[in-house]
DNA sequence: CTTTTTGAACTGACTGGTCAGTGCAAAATT
DNA sequence: AATTTTGCACTGACCAGTCAGTTCAAAAAG
């Protein structure tokens, strides 16, 4: 299960200029982030295995042995990349229901915002996005503890904005939190996805205002 | 070419070969239909490119020979299994769609049970769904137009209930009949293979109850 | 001087696809 | 009825190519 066991940390990684926290431009990590680029449109668009590190070090615009030299592996360099991205929309998921309850919304406009968060995420990063459907439910892959775990920081900012619509009343206390968070995730998700896939000259409000019918219930109930 | 040189089609050729139309049990048809069980369940949990053709012979029980008699090659054989599955989901949406209407229901009650339809489906199929979902957006493939084709198929029931909805002043007039079928597709699928994936112990009826809740507008809509 | 990158050669395991040959049940022949 | 032929379905060893990962001297960057 675990192949991890066998991969050394190299040392000189963590005490070299550049630690995960900075945001700052070190050469380091410029270069693991032109990695990172070129490695989520090629693994989107072949999947990863199809993908070669030649490919992604050409992509890139760097020698491969580059990449070894800033990731352990191609499997080490894909988890970093999903933990790197999920962590994108995770931030941006809070940072718009954290707005949206600033701003004295309701939950259900929090819902409403993060819809919007998401469609935007979507929208900036496509590739991304479609990597982490095509990997989220697959079993038995090295990387798959740290996507659960990831996947469920990003759940959980929707599981809470439910549960505080249901406490103040204004969603029904009938629903089901968990499978109502991933029938909304798989809503924005999809109707995204295809939106960018077959319908790419659509704007985002017009997706939007789609989404947003539904989770108000403009769809059936006629008001 | 071949040692036979130029034969006659025999009559038995054509009687012992099965046809594709023949649902008959022949030796080819259960060769095949064991080799898309295998390379279905493979191809999920490891994905096309690291699911090798050994694999896929070994766990259907034949050889790896056998696998190119009766497919071209992998790729066409995932393309078959893809054709194969997608077809079957169509249908199975159709018929419930048909059933409901025959039933005198409403439009809103049709999609319900299309709903219904899809997680039954995903039920008994979780391995296929996941594979679909995996490969659906991706660009640039074999497959890709094959995919297009048949995914667009099964769309059509769903907007087509939906056009009839509209028509018959039961849904919204202002909902767009794409977007809100690609949102609903995503709202089963999503919910669908989290909980086969994270919550297999819950009743299919759970989960019918809450997409069915969304649906219906009564999740944020109190009544 | 230290850190990072380069780039090309190399290895060893693995993989898709091939092909000459086998087994056998139905059909043809005697 | 006994014998021979036919050709479908299947087999598995084999081949030519591919790829992740290694190595390292030297250069570039800071």
């Amino acid at each position: 299960m675990t192949a991890h066991g066998t991969v050394p940390v190299t040392i000189r990684a963590m005490e070299s200029s550049n630690a995960p926290g900075g945001t700052g431009g070190g050469r380091r990590e410029a270069t693991r982030q032109k990695l990172y680029e070129a490695a989520v449109t090629l693994i989107a668009e072949q999947g990863f295995s199809a993908t070669t590190v030649d490919e992604i070090a050409e992509r890139a615009g760097v020698a491969k042995g580059t990449v070894y030299y800033n990731f352990a592996s191609k499997s080490v360099l894909f988890e970093e990349l999903l933990r790197h991205g999920v962590g994108l929309l995770t931030a941006s998921l809070r940072e718009a229901a954290d707005r949206s309850a600033e701003g004295g919304g309701s939950r259900v406009d929090a819902l409403d915002a993060m819809i919007r968060a998401g469609l935007v995420f979507i929208d900036r990063y496509p590739s991304f996005t479609q990597l982490y459907v095509a990997e989220l439910w697959r079993t038995n892959r090295a990387w798959q503890s740290t996507l659960m775990v990831v996947r469920q920081e990003a759940v959980a900012v929707v599981e809470k904005v439910l549960r505080e619509g249901v406490e103040a009343d204004e969603l029904s206390d009938e629903i089901d939190i968990g499978l109502t968070a991933s029938a909304l995730v798989g809503m924005v998700l999809v109707a995204a996805l295809d939106w960018k896939a077959f319908q790419p000259e659509r704007s985002l409000d017009d997706v939007h205002s789609a989404l947003s019918r539904l989770l108000q219930g403009r769809v059936s109930g006629n008001r």
